[in-house]
DNA sequence: CATGAATGAGCCTTCATTCAT
DNA sequence: TATGAATGAAGGCTCATTCAT
């Protein structure tokens, strides 16, 4: 029976991630216990709450960021390649989605959840470890940090807004490339503004942001 | 009484662009109305139901986006600072933000409306002149196209979904060279796919895309 | 002026008659107005309220009753087919539907208003002066009252209510012709519950109706 | 709880079929439901639309007359009475009123709904035995068919709308013995118009009714 | 006077969540 | 423990009526 449990919560988990990028984050819940295969009280056993659901479909897309790292570091020959094919996992899958990876108000609820915030610390390791490597191979520049990485990885470009989904794959392809031009070390670059330092990520968990730099305020998620 | 119609009509449409960019294109029409300072049945009288809001909405960060390039090129000393400021501004007003401006289905419904497809045509076009200077300035590759630069301000960064607002200014700075350092020609720049030409996109418009790239199905704004 | 504002009147009248025939006393003011080629200010100027527009499309019904009665009266050889030919028109032209003219809450409202209860007593007066032409022709029984014939008014067979309209015209037939069969004088008929004497109708707009009688309570037509 | 739901749904579709008849098909369905003594979202469970009631009540309905016609046949002498009597019944529980028994709109939409069509298949059965007996009798004319009683059915009179509800019951009782004067065979009666087959009632549901004899547009019932 | 814009109460419907079975 | 029935608050939308132009 706990066996069962599992499969249902993994069930749960699946339908959840992929309703919400399909249709929102207010898709019902009930559509999303019709698609896991159980009936709503299951389905609120499993996860109190909408918000649960988000959370947890959170802590599974920065647990796939990890994997796709990892296999990238295995599997690619330098840091660019490595680089590359994780940006294009990450847009490919939608990992870092504003939604709802990573809403403001979700990171407000989240401060004290400790399994979130292992997710979150592993996540930006493994990115960060991906970035090393990339400066080592010459890759990128020098004075990037993670939090370029992520800041990328959040800009997800969409041409299927521009063109219903007509050439989306060439757009996206050139999108990634001009990004990875753009990493890379340019004689002629002007100097950026000063980079965001990991410590300062995670700084934020504990300060509050000024106000001037205050994220809009984001729809509820009931 | 045509003049208070006519301010009703616009406050209104700021009302609905502010909303749904701080809270999301589901918030409340009687939000709209109040924060408007009409009555919610003035609001209907004038936007039907939510999806007309959405498509003036469109409409008029369209037409922002012409005003955006105009004054850009009026004031700007080259291509690199005109394509510059420019990119900044849609990102800062969100402009091409695929909510609410170009979602998919949308698309859908406004293929056979004159004043919307008029508005993105004068867009595509002010982006494509902008476009044309860079080049002749040696700001930007020769082969992009008009169809990049759009694609481009649809990836946003967000930052504060990462930092929650901190750094954000940073950030969005050192992504935005990050892009232009991109999108400048460099020698050692790999051969990118195939460019998407403006008449690709204008074919969008008859055409149906091929299912392979079809969009994902977006949530109904009612 | 006086002219225009009478035209005025009498298209609203007309559209109201019309649409409240064709889709419910519940249709939109709006409608109203439009179908009259007028805006809804002045329908609100001509009629305070929907229940003016009842109440004078409930009169006009009644004169029309009368002008009926009159020309069948003089231009049908007999009593026969003079109530035949009423009969036939009053269904036609729906003018005994209980819905708009005579509705329980709407004869409440109308006790005291003169016009109406003067509409009423000649609508009255005139079947009753049919029936007796009838009474003398020996076309119908002799024990038959005024409300009898008004009774009759009322039960507009509606066969499109199950047939969808097919044969609707000939259903409509047979059922006026069993109707007046029922009316002639026949030696084999047993005796009929007392006759509804005038006098007792007009007892009904002094007198309160006994609670068991009471008839189902009406929708409030706003 | 399958026996809870089931006493809801009961309950539901008594309060439904008491307040249409009460308030007219445009009663809230708060009011439905409160009614019943349930919430108005158990009422959309068991009914998606207002229009699923109107269906479910008109099935009541004919399922009723069914139960009237049997009743009838079993306990009455002989067929004039029991005619009398389901007559009776059917203008007293308003089964045959056109609302909202069987709206022309209705029927449209109910086309393909088995249920619906089979309840109106046995109510039509029913009425069609219980008037083979009456002519066995000779207690009607042979010339009539279903069509014609169910037409009968449908003309029920409203005297309440004359006179407030005073001697209602007289003229009701007055009216039925006047029809069913009519319906009883007369030597000196002239011929009456074709009569309606019940086969050609059937076609109606498969054929289209000539646009000449299409019944009024029916206010839309949401 | 005529017009039609503005208002907001009210009804329909959905859906998050609870809880009886 | 799994289910799905019940609830009612919340939001979309309509439309009667008022009133500024």
């Amino acid at each position: 029976m706990r066996s069962d449990a599992a499969r249902n919560r993994d069930r749960i988990l699946r339908a959840a991630r992929e309703l919400f990028l399909a249709r929102g984050t207010q898709v019902p819940m009930e559509e999303i216990a019709e698609a896991a295969g159980v009936g709503v009280g299951t389905l609120y056993r499993r996860f109190p709450d909408r918000f649960a659901l988000l959370k947890a479909v959170a802590i599974w897309n920065m647990g796939r960021v990890v994997a796709e790292v990892t296999a990238a570091m295995a599997e690619e020959p330098d840091g660019h390649h490595c680089l590359a094919r994780v940006l294009r996992r990450i847009y490919e899958l939608r990992l870092g989605d504003p939604v709802p990876i990573l809403l403001p108000h979700l990171l407000e609820k989240t401060r004290d959840d400790a399994e979130f915030q292992q997710a979150r610390r592993d996540a930006a390791q493994a990115v960060d470890s991906m970035l090393d490597r990339a400066k080592s191979d010459g890759a990128v520049r020098q004075d990037l940090t993670v939090a370029d990485i992520l800041t990328i990885a959040t800009a997800r470009p969409e041409p299927s807004a521009l063109l219903g989904g007509y050439a989306a794959e060439r757009l996206n392809a050139r999108y990634l490339q001009i990004v990875l031009d753009g990493l890379s070390p340019h004689p002629r670059s002007e100097p950026m503004a000063p980079a965001v330092e990991e410590a300062e990520m995670e700084a934020r968990f504990t300060e509050v942001a000024p106000d001037s730099v205050r994220p809009a305020p984001q729809p509820e998620h009931t």
